[in-house]
DNA sequence: AAGTTATATGCCGATTGGGGTATATACGTC
DNA sequence: GACGTATATACCCCAATCGGCATATAACTT
């Protein structure tokens, strides 16, 4: 049961906010780190319980992981995607971690979605293995 | 934070086929052991937990608790069911206990939503106690 | 009151979840 | 290769969950 695996990953505050974030995009590791405001093991081992739950898909680039929304999500995961996003419409927090979101990706805007535009830039030129 | 209990209570699969039960209308303890083919304590177990966050409403009918989703359920809850039910859609799972349930329910159709006919003839009679 | 039926609850054991600290891994730089 | 940065993982502790058995509770029956 697909489903229930949707929602395991739901019960839990930190990874609500993660999946509202990433509805805005790909974001790496660091910065959904700085938005919420949460230690970087926190994070990363609820990315890993989303990754493992097929919540979100990662590339690697350069140093950074960079987390997305799967590409293909099921229908399930959609409808649920959606009803959420429906939920958390007027939920200060998640207004709070969306307009931090808005706010941090106006620092990179031109670039990448990863943490330092200089760093950034380098890891273009060697993007190539990028899906 | 509403919502995350109500993700906590979907996911377990148990829960979710009493809340798809329930969908079709109030019904007793045994009716929903009968359908589902759990044990009692398990089943009444599921249903304390679906109460204490919030996500069934029960009133007792004689010897029977019946439960019922709330009537007047919150935007989220009434968000959540209604995608639930349109996962739920296509599941063989799911589809069986629907079918269970309504075969049951032509068993003591003009009667009351409670076990046995003939009891529940006695029991109406004193009803006066209930909501 | 004693017995029966329907349901809930206490306790146990096994598993999972969530947070933390410390450490490993992967990549880039020098 | 040594070092730094970004991220993941191992391990620990504690709390919650789930299932089961046994028992309690509540209502009805006689």
């Amino acid at each position: 049961m697909k489903l229930i695996q949707i929602y395991q990953c739901l019960c839990d505050e930190t990874r609500l906010r993660i999946l509202n974030l990433l509805r805005g995009g790909e974001l790496c590791v660091c910065h959904i780190q700085e938005i919420l405001g949460a230690r970087q093991v926190r994070v990363s081992k609820h990315l890993a319980y989303l990754r493992a739950h097929g919540l979100v898909a990662v590339r690697r680039e350069a140093n950074w992981m960079v987390y997305r929304l799967p590409d293909r999500p099921s229908k399930d995961l959609s409808a649920n995607l959606a009803c959420l996003q429906d939920c958390l419409a007027e939920s200060p927090i998640f207004g709070r971690d969306t307009a931090r979101l808005r706010r941090l990706k106006s620092r990179f805007e031109e670039t990448s979605p990863i943490c330092c535009a200089k760093k950034a830039r380098i890891s273009d030129s060697s993007r190539r293995g990028a899906a």
